[in-house]
DNA sequence: CCAGCTAGCTAACGCTCATTCGTCTGGCGA
DNA sequence: TCGCCAGACGAATGAGCGTTAGCTAGCTGG
């Protein structure tokens, strides 16, 4: 029973799993190395610093999410079709990058700076993004709702929440829980079901 | 210019505000005291340890969430009715209590056994009384929703997530902020607006 | 005016952590 | 077969942590 070579990404997925499980303080380089069955020190054969392997996650994981927005709404112009394909992307990527989004969300603020603040930026920027789609169909008639900033946070933290509860051997597909979840948010927005 | 008095609510208010901002792990007594203008040994004149302040937190803000809900709910039967209830108090306690919030959702899992384990199984009865006015509600034909438990979820985690964006000082107010969402989560059950 | 207690302080302890250094080994190319 | 090199390791370092002990200033009640 050999063990399996040791890797940037190993490692990488290691912190991922604990951090997610401990949070970044809460997580010794000495755990992620017994996760590995290694000893602490060979890990630096690996990575910089503890703090480069969540400044890597974070990275890593905020880009994929502006990415995913951007191609899912680009090229569509109608607010509900906009609205719809980004929250469906984004309910969807929460089911399967759970542990990505419970690092993000938890330890952001542990970064140090300049990481801390650009990357702060680039989930405001997905954050507009969202919220100048919900102003759009307001604008246009589309949407019917009071305030377009609180609509666009509820939607959000919808969607985040589910990489708390989410299962992978549970009763629904992280497809089901994506379409289920963007039909929540078009009824906030007061669009009938589809 | 005299200090307040050291007090062990005092002490508790303000590992309240530095758990909310930099997590129970990410901060040091040491932080503790400095908000106080003391040095560090002086707080066990006030608190058991560390582990304690955090313990007492978890429990004060389980317990008042749980005593919210229950007043909220008794003496009502109608689903529609429970629901508005229970939503209303649980949203509008976490524009008021964001700092409670955040440290309960982050930091809870931090808690030593047996008392993460009891923390828990508070948060859970909470739970699973909100899920139970869904599935009444589908059962009596006054909501529409496919997954009871979904639904709960969203409901649940989108009134959590106001305790991160919330700003006293912003152009709502909690009450205002309450009542949108709970007009949100009725949407969610697929209930009209009111 | 003094005894005694409350509550702050300095100093120190033991522990854990992230990080570094120098050594050693096992596999690969020549 | 021999030399080389990547990489895992033991040992050590220094900083920071939570916590304890013992001293002391200042207020309180007699």
């Amino acid at each position: 029973m050999t063990r399996a070579p040791l890797t940037g990404e190993s490692v990488l997925d290691a912190a991922l799993t604990l951090f997610a499980e401990r949070g970044y303080h809460g997580t010794a380089l000495s755990e992620i190395a017994g996760a590995l069955d290694v000893r602490t020190p060979s890990l630096y054969n690996h990575m910089r610093s503890k703090h480069d392997l969540l400044r890597t996650l974070v990275e890593r994981t905020v880009t994929g999410v502006l990415a995913d927005f951007r191609t899912a709404v680009d090229g569509r112009t109608d607010p509900i079709d906009r609205l719809h394909h980004a929250t469906l992307v984004y309910a969807r990527r929460h089911a399967t990058h759970r542990r990505e989004a419970i690092v993000v969300n938890r330890d952001t603020g542990s970064l140090d700076e300049p990481h801390r603040s650009a990357m702060q930026d680039l989930r405001r920027a997905h954050e507009h993004g969202l919220r100048e789609i919900i102003t759009d169909g307001v604008r246009t008639g589309r949407f019917a709702v009071d305030s377009p900033a609180l609509a666009s946070f509820a939607i959000r933290e919808m969607c985040v929440s589910i990489a708390r509860w989410f299962r992978d051997d549970g009763p629904v597909g992280p497809d089901q829980v994506a379409r289920e979840y963007t039909e929540f948010a078009l009824t906030i927005v007061g669009v009938g079901r589809v």
